[in-house]
DNA sequence: TTCATTGCAAAGCGTTTGCACGTTC
DNA sequence: GAACGTGCAAACGCTTTGCAATGAA
């Protein structure tokens, strides 16, 4: 199961976050670590005020202000990915031990497709290479229209 | 020069918007064709505000609210495109003509270089083939940081 | 003439900020 | 104990909306 999966890695993450907040000097809250948990048990796409909601009916008590300033953390360390087709801002999602999928945007009803290609892998490594980057993620959208045919 | 190669183009790019607004029995309006000259004429990347006080300094008499519908009509025809890297949103550049180019971002500056790279339209190209998609655009954003060696 | 489009200003909505309080280090 | 982080609410900025006026068909 899919939540399994990821709990199941859960301290693998959880220890990439601490290095991060050490690293920076900031501070381990709970409050932090919770929101952490919280994402990586979501499978799909989260926004701030889905997952504000969604803390305070599991009875924690945690503001708007600090899932942002988390968020801000999950970003800068790669652990989450900040999602953007173009249009629906404010799309988040986790970015590590998921499989990489991309998107087909169909232009006129906005539908979102899925896929996957994993010449894309490669593609975003040789860039990293060039300009001697470490590649966190990357995201490949497509915008089209079904053929008229 | 490069303003004057997108001008070579205008009556071209004027009637793919034609054509898409008859299609949708729209009304030609003129604010519509100022708006698209506008962006047009730009080199770069735009947002609503700037674009919105460059009409005005031109004394082009176009409200916000009618930009934001034009660029409503643009975005559907697929004559703009809404950049977002994950941040920074409400940018927006004009996709028709110009050279295809994607993004790498460094997490931690928000930097952002530009790179080329024509796998990406083979990619984007089996894609849309696989679904039966027309593709209009496509964008690849690679999020990393700087290696440390 | 009809009705889509416009301008304007107000409203909406996601995000950020200021401040006093609480917590980590 | 000293900062940093938090909660709250107000502020902010971008975008959308309601409505009367305008103008394309």
């Amino acid at each position: 199961m899919n939540q399994g999966k990821d709990f199941g890695r859960f301290e693998e993450i959880k220890s990439i976050f601490t290095n991060y907040i050490e690293s920076r000097g900031s501070r381990k809250t709970q409050g932090r670590y919770d929101i952490l948990r919280e994402i990586y048990s979501l499978d799909e796409h989260f926004d701030v005020d889905t997952l504000y909601i969604t803390l305070k009916n599991k009875n924690y008590h945690i503001s708007r202000a600090t899932i942002y300033n988390t968020i801000e953390l999950l970003l800068d360390c790669g652990l989450i990915v900040k999602h953007s087709f173009g249009y629906k801002a404010g799309t988040y999602e986790k970015s590590y031990g998921g499989k990489q999928h991309d998107h087909l945007i169909r232009l006129d009803t906005q539908e979102v497709i899925e896929f996957e290609d994993e010449r894309l892998k490669d593609i975003a490594q040789s860039i990293g290479d060039k300009y001697n980057y470490d590649v966190t993620h990357y995201s490949f959208t497509i915008y089209g229209k079904p053929k008229k045919s």
